[in-house]
DNA sequence: GTCTATAACACGATAGAC
DNA sequence: GTCTATCGTGTTATAGAC
């Protein structure tokens, strides 16, 4: 149930991206929206065409979220390496799962090319702004080879997404902690120590 | 549709394998199943006593044969990284995810004990065995730290669930091998070369 | 815009014949 | 062991009143 401040179109897609989230696409049905969001059947079809279109617009939104969340952390202060950092530690919902990447794993939405487009869209952006900031860590001298930020890019995504799992799977928030340091301890390797002559 | 080598208990439990691995719990019906096993009603209901009783007997078989495939990687010849790369490179259906892993984001298997115990257990398996293999590396002088072992076996497993996810976002199983790469190369920068009084 | 009514079919299971 | 019949409910809509 969503405050009457939102309109009911837009309750609507706010219910379904929290089932989206929690359910899945093939887990969720109309009818389970439509409580949730406080709407009657006509209401629902009478601003989405179908369950496909309503998800669209829910996905599309979850989409942006999650982007600007991570730009948040990305696009911050600090060398490469804080701000993989900040992007990694950053604060999540972790056993929930991320709602972008758990529609990976959704039959119906990977059949769809509509559906997918936003989550390939937002998962292929973050592996290359993670990769543009590696990149730069590596020319500014902040980080030392060998080190492919491509590769190393798609590691950083790969070891949030699966730390999602390990939590989900052992019901504990930790285990995606720990695959993060993990990742944090290797990845430090590569620091250069701060010197004279760069911010500090 | 099986082979009529196998009984119909056998194909009930292939064909739901099957179908959750491609549609989930909540995507796959009695119906399905059925259909796919070539069985009736009446025969799926004899053997099993509905469908999660059915699931657990699937998901079983489907931990016990992952786990398989993961020793026969790790407990084979090499030092302790080409036991994890032996691993990380095996042979897998990339584009049609992990088995076990995408079962955590299923809501009704997380939701019983269970269904969710088998992939529990798998995964906390794997991670103890890489972690027990990264700590023997240490002992033996083929790996140097800084490498907290149980941190780095999290992060290996979380690589290879992420990288699914990576994989079939972009439709294309060379994301799951970038995401390999990069862990690697992070983790070689911990290898030793080997030296006069080991293996050469 | 929102409501209720209805439809055609699928879901998950039970009953009982064979 | 396997089959068909049946059940009550849910799904994904469409129709048409208000």
């Amino acid at each position: 149930m969503y405050t009457r401040l939102m309109s009911t179109r837009d309750r609507l897609v706010e219910a379904t991206r929290e089932l989206l989230w929690e359910r899945g696409y093939v887990g969720t049905s109309p009818k389970a929206i439509q409580q949730a969001a406080g709407a009657g059947q006509g209401s629902m079809y009478h601003h989405f065409a179908g369950k496909p279109d309503l998800a669209l617009a829910a996905i599309r939104r979850t989409a942006q979220e999650l982007r600007a969340a991570a730009e948040a952390a990305l696009g911050g202060e600090g060398s490469a390496y804080d701000r993989v950092e900040a992007y990694l530690r950053r604060e999540r919902d972790v056993l929930r799962g991320c709602p972008v990447g758990r529609l990976t794993m959704d039959p119906d939405v990977m059949a769809s090319p509509q559906l997918r487009a936003p989550v390939d869209e937002t998962l292929d952006w973050l592996r290359g702004r993670l990769a543009g900031i590696l990149q730069e860590g590596l020319e500014r001298g902040e980080l030392t080879g060998p080190l492919d930020p491509e590769a190393v890019a798609a590691t950083v995504v790969a070891t949030v997404q699966g730390g999602y799992v390990l939590a989900r799977s052992s019901g504990s928030a930790a285990a995606f902690a720990t695959a993060v340091d993990g990742l944090l301890l290797l990845l430090s390797a590569h620091k250069v120590p701060a010197e004279q002559g760069r911010s500090e």
